[in-house]
DNA sequence: CTGTTAGCGCGTTCAA
DNA sequence: TTGAACGCGCTAACAG
């Protein structure tokens, strides 16, 4: 039924192990008996087994990535920059979706490395004790990417959420601003939810300012939530002049709910995000917001987690990523 | 150094086919010993080699899924339908991103199929020769997943995109345009770019009207496209009253060009889409739409999948689902 | 209910 | 430059 690497040896009068030599790029074969061999290949239409293959080396030429969320754009245009360099030095990736649930992570983790990959890239949001745990069961090596965990034990590959989210605020404020609201993420997530919110309150208190609990508001990262929280910042008998968002989705709804309460944008209130998802222009106003290098991180990580697979000693585990602020037409200096 | 079921048979003073049997949920254990083993495994912490077991057992309970562009919000839905249906039949799922170019494409069927998958997903555009010959030298199940082969040769799941885009554009006839332009996709692409367009052309020929040349210009499924394309629209010296985009995208390009234009949606044009993604109700006006049921299509094509994989009898392995106009904003009755 | 024994398809010594 | 033989970790008969 299945051909394999004997029936190419039969086929071709040698023995498997010349066979092999060939299929791997062995030199040391005679450039007639690998050409004996290819149209033995050919002929039989043999391919060769990853499985099996996989069991003799004890490699796999795989590595898993972990993706929190598979409809979030954020972590697709991170995968596209892990993706190429893997082809890139020819790794297979196997891309599974956790649905932003933890226990999913976990599992997705085990079996990943049931599945006996290579290295592992772990995407998405907090690093808890259960995950460490996972993670120490591994014998080969794990990035992290686009997060950190706090007990800087792994390698990771991230930006710094709270200047990104400190350099966004500094930006309202310096166009004039004093009442700035923030929507938040959830704030249990240390490494993206709370840093974000660090950054604002940084920003806030290097201006003199402090943070008013009736300005910030936790959303879950999605346009709807952006949309109530920014409903209930124009409900505040002081409403703010302008709204940071943790993310650019979220700030997406803020505009519209402004909008559609009548009001402009920046005009009445500015608005600016975090993030810079292709999205950001495809709004009116188009979205002034901190641009975080997806690609790179993914491309970063990716390459660290090569070196780390190949043994390469490697100077910086932990690196950070620049951010860069995008100016666009949502953010105005305050009348 | 790696711990094996052979280590834990001596741990647990069983043979390793009763250690098997414990991790295989096999019933034929006294519960005695399988306590005793399950403590073995604890304390070594054992975890399965999924790649051995592969060999031995001929089966990797994992299906590959290519998916053309990770970055495209309707492959991630149609993604997670596939996932939960694979994870309710206890399949892992391995997801490859193809970037959207065929190359790559037969590519990553190739190393799904090296890898020894029990089944292939394969989802996006057009099936071409190259394509069949991949797939022909599969020896496990394949569905075609929203897209399909003209020759009807493989099981496939999707919607009637002729009949989707012909009942967006008879809506537009409905609320009384008759000069309606189409954004359409590259029409070498037949089961999805030149479907929709057959559609178009059928709604206009049943109300009496033909196509225009100047009314058709083919896009990218891309924002900018929508929006460039838009813009040729409005120079036109008869411009039309009413848009029909192949994809949502591409109609909210268009929706932002008219308006950036100075025009009003939809009191000066109408805009209408096919798709129904998220961002669909995240534009000013919201985008009136043809739904199309992403998740289920991937539900169903993976249920089918796993009906193939287990040598079920499926009656109908050619599903079609049904699509759905969305009405919203973008749509108002011609003046 | 449990153990013994063959392979699964391939990489990799070690000799020749 | 080539081949013979062993083993990777596990499942699957087959016995008992």
């Amino acid at each position: 039924m299945t051909v394999t690497i004997y029936d190419v040896a039969r086929e071709a009068n040698v023995s498997m192990a010349t066979v092999s030599r060939v299929v791997n790029n062995n030199p040391n074969v005679k450039p007639q008996t690998r050409k004996r061999v290819y149209e033995a290949i050919e002929k039989l239409g043999y391919r060769p087994n990853a499985v099996a293959r996989g069991l003799a080396s004890k490699k796999t030429t795989t590595v898993g990535v972990v993706i929190p969320d598979i409809s979030n754009a954020i972590f697709a245009e991170v995968a596209r920059g892990i993706e190429d360099i893997a082809n890139m030095y020819h790794y297979n990736i196997i891309l599974c979706n956790a649905d932003k649930r933890k226990e999913k992570e976990i599992r997705v983790i085990n079996t990943l490395l049931e599945k006996q990959v290579d290295g592992l890239l772990f995407m998405g949001g907090a690093v808890s004790e259960d995950h460490i745990r996972a993670f120490k069961t591994a014998t080969v090596p794990i990035v992290l990417c686009a997060t950190t965990d706090e007990r800087e034990m792994y390698p990771s590959v991230d930006i710094d959420h709270k200047a990104a989210a400190r350099d966004a605020v500094r930006e309202l404020l310096k166009q004039g601003h004093r009442r700035i609201a923030m929507i938040s993420g959830p704030l249990e997530d240390p490494t993206v939810g709370y840093a974000r919110f660090q950054g604002y309150k940084t920003a806030l208190e290097e201006a003199g300012l402090k943070v008013e609990e009736e300005l910030v508001r936790i959303g879950n990262y999605r346009y709807e939530s952006g949309q109530e929280t920014a409903r209930y910042f124009l409900e505040l008998d002081r409403r703010p002049t302008a709204i940071f968002a943790a993310n650019d989705e979220m700030a997406i709804g803020a505009i519209h709910a402004i909008q559609d309460a009548g009001l402009r944008v920046p005009e009445d209130i500015s608005v600016i995000g975090l993030d810079n998802t292709r999205m950001a222009s495809m709004v009116r106003p188009q979205l002034t917001t901190v641009a975080q290098p997806m690609y790179d991180i993914g491309a970063v990580a990716m390459r660290l987690l090569t070196k780390l697979m190949n043994k390469e000693t490697v100077q910086n585990e932990r690196v950070i990523l620049q951010h860069e602020l995008i100016t666009r037409q949502s953010v105005a200096h305050l009348a």
